[in-house]
DNA sequence: CGGGTTGGTGAACGGCGCTAACTTAGCGGT
DNA sequence: ACCGCTAAGTTAGCGCCGTTCACCAACCCG
């Protein structure tokens, strides 16, 4: 049971020596008991040992501690993307790895992920989204989606490519934070499996942008039937 | 300005017409002030015109009243998706329609969605959860799935292949509600883009399960080159 | 050894979900 | 006509929450 006695008065330069005890404190009470609820500012101030009302002095009020809180852990994400797209293959790969490493964050961070991704919208206004999103990561990720398209793999305006991609990863992350008692199938295929999924639907669409009105799918089958190996693994599918 | 008036009691076996009230003022009140918070035990009694402990007659607790406010709302879901496929050109356009009709929906009641989708996992047993996600609607989309692998469109599991498109379709809705302020692009192009790519992305997998691997991008690209159409549309992409 | 500034505290407000104990309105039986 | 039982609520209150305001005490400088 962490410290709930006092504790001695900071120094006299020293005042914001108390902002890191609360955002460490906090972090850590959100990590253990996995819910946003149980971070009360009570809490948090018992467990630093100082009465709640200080926390006043260092964050305007809850919501800009847990946005301290996420953007610390969000730095932890970037590093983490990086890190996993770096002996990537090629540039599809960095794109997989990334999606995956970013879901794989996010389970590893349920909570942080819930509250930065999943609360309410702050009225902020688009600039700091923009930038606020993701910690920046969003940034990398175009960058990631733009080297695609330069070498013909992707077609299309990168920051929308990469909007999609990071709509279907994030989906998958929610669903499974949010429904965890829903019966995935083994989660690490599952998620490789998504990010792949979304991946070849740039690739594909591409390739089949005279297809993508209703009612042309016999032509769009017959069509990506020819990217079939030469020498079917199975034997051809029985189609009409 | 809604009654805030009494209420008169109810006759004698009449005791249940209060769960209609308080459940049409607790929808009402989420709908009208978009705000989960906003929707107090208290305002809604205010708002029916009783004590608050009387809701307590007939929901178990708060989340239990949300519950039964969202059950409604996902009914109206279900009928949505299913008039939204009604005249699909073919099974592949069933999924496409289901899929903008599943965003549509969230954007249009973004906190009801927010409370079933993006809540917090109630533990409820997997069971409970197979048939309340999605307010069943799931059921059908792997109904719908499955046409798609009778047809050759799709391989694998149907179960899975679902949830890896729903998890897709949720992901956008998700951010479109949790992200107002993003600088998104014109949302009909985006949400049907979005869908197609999920189910385009099914679709390739199952030409290329030879080449899902790291490092074999120039072969997938090549292979997949060979689904463009014969006369191409811009001259060929260079490429080496 | 003051005294001002820094780094806090204590009490309180209004609102929340929720519980327990109590009251009242209406109907059936005699 | 009246009694009594029970269904259909109410009133009061507990413990929590975020937040504010008035206050105080420790520290460093001169």
């Amino acid at each position: 049971m962490p410290e709930t006695t006092v504790r001695r008065r900071a120094p006299r330069g020293q005042g914001s020596a108390l902002r890191g005890e609360v955002l460490r404190a906090a972090m850590d009470l959100l990590a253990e008991t996995g819910d946003e609820e149980s971070v009360s500012l009570r809490a948090v101030a018992k467990r630093v040992g100082v009465s709640a009302p200080a926390i006043y002095l260092h964050f305007a009020d809850k919501q800009a501690l847990l946005d301290a809180v996420c953007e610390a852990v969000f730095e932890a994400l970037h590093v983490r993307m990086l890190a996993a797209s770096a002996n990537a293959a090629d540039a599809f790969d960095v794109l997989r790895r990334q999606g995956i490493a970013y879901v794989e964050f996010a389970l590893e961070n349920p909570e942080h992920y819930r509250i930065i991704m999943m609360g309410k919208a702050v009225a902020l206004t688009a600039e700091d989204a923009a930038v606020h999103v993701a910690g920046g990561s969003f940034n990398y990720l175009v960058a990631s989606v733009q080297e695609c398209v330069d070498q013909g793999v992707f077609e299309g305006e990168p920051v929308h490519l990469a909007m999609r991609l990071w709509a279907a990863t994030h989906g998958l992350a929610a669903l499974l934070i949010s429904k965890p008692s829903f019966p995935w199938p083994p989660l690490e295929e599952l998620i490789a499996s998504t990010v792949v999924m979304a991946g070849l639907g740039l690739v594909l669409e591409a390739r089949v942008t005279d297809l993508l009105g209703a009612g042309m799918l016999p032509e769009l089958v017959e069509r990506v039937d020819r990217a079939r190996p030469a020498a079917p693994l199975r034997p051809t599918k029985k189609r009409t």
